[in-house]
DNA sequence: CTCTCGGTTTGATATATGTCAAAATTCGTG
DNA sequence: CACGAATTTTGACATATATCAAACCGAGAG
């Protein structure tokens, strides 16, 4: 990671809701999140747009545009934030001569490629309130991975972009929200959100199993 | 590609049904795809199961394994097939030696970023028919590619598998597939699918425009 | 401080897909 | 060739989630 950090020191901000690359932009380098969060989202031609994820510091962006050389999706900052360009020849070639920094690449790409896969299991075989426990639990644990509270924190994201990401429409976030309210699982309100039984929630995913 | 080959000319044998590779195993290579085909799925706790992907001839597999040394997500056979291993650390090394086998290597783990990310939007946003008209184009796409008949093949997996590809019921797989045929879009029997009207196909899968 | 506007919550209702069950068909095996 | 098992099709009905609509709330602008 230091290696990363060597590449380059050149920070760059991007306010709230500006576009660090745009579907179709030329792929130069990858980006390191130095502070604050994206969302990442493909747009399908009619129209219709959907979330494909939501990155937080220290996660790297762009992975989908070696293979063309074209981003195939756009990311848009969710609050002010800083962003590392790691640009990509030469993160290729210092890679060559460094087998760790090659391996580390390696792992960031097949851990994009492992995560998608959980996101499909989540959108192909979970109900509404399942998707939503995981998801809470994903942000709890990544907010915890970097130093903050597991249990209490701030969401970035509004009910639609939640909604867009979880396969669900805004509704149905807010209403499964509401529900778990009502059964003392977290307390919400609007966008801040305590976990109050992380145990609950976590039978909630996988439902299948008694609990 | 070539590379590749020279990488391995040892081809193992997989009956119909047998696995390539389990879930929780030790990660050692890659997998080249020289004849048959694989699903790929993941497996929840609770025995719930996601196919995450169907492989053909050329195709790579086991990037999901390089992110933790262990495969997560398991492949079965659909039929009879060989692959060849390309042992990762070999991989690595080469591609430290090439710069052309390094990208190529890249591009292939940012393309199954791509696809991954264009199934989301499928589960994520579609319809149900839309979906398998979707999963229809994206065969016909690859046997094409593969010199086979656009308009005419086999399917290799069950309407089960499919279904849980696409977040589906079989019997809703079923049902749309004999919608389509009613509709003269395709003929199905079976496993055997002929497209008849591949542009109203095409208008199938993003519903919101007129067509 | 108040107004406005985007975002959120909640309710009533519609609909796509799931569930359960049975019949039909296909396929593998003896 | 015939049997049984597995897969597929089809039907009737249940239900989770979407849709439409209204009220509510909170953050930023003037």
């Amino acid at each position: 990671m230091r290696l990363l950090d060597d590449l380059s020191h050149v920070k760059r901000c991007f306010p709230r809701g500006a576009y660090l690359y745009r579907s179709g932009d030329r792929f130069q380098s990858l980006y390191a999140i130095h502070s604050g969060s994206f969302k990442t989202q493909v747009l399908h031609e009619d129209g219709r747009e959907q979330v494909t994820g939501f990155q937080m510091i220290g996660e790297i962006i762009g992975l989908d545009a070696i293979s063309t050389d074209h981003h195939t999706c756009e990311a848009v900052a969710l609050e002010d934030s800083e962003v590392c360009d790691l640009p990509f020849t030469r993160l290729e070639a210092l890679s060559r001569e460094m087998p760790s920094l090659q391996r580390h690449l390696h792992k960031i790409m097949s851990r994009e490629i492992v995560r998608d896969q959980g996101i499909m299991l989540l959108l192909g075989s979970m109900r509404a309130e399942e998707r939503l426990a995981a998801f809470l639990l994903n942000l709890s644990q990544r907010f915890a991975a970097r130093g903050h509270s597991a249990t209490s924190f701030q969401l970035r994201m509004s009910r639609q972009e939640i909604g867009s990401y979880l396969g669900l429409k805004l509704e149905t976030v807010s209403r499964a929200f509401s529900h778990f309210q009502e059964d003392g699982l977290i307390c919400i309100k609007v966008r801040s959100v305590e976990i109050l039984d992380m145990g609950r929630l976590r039978c909630l995913v996988g439902q299948h199993l008694a609990c």
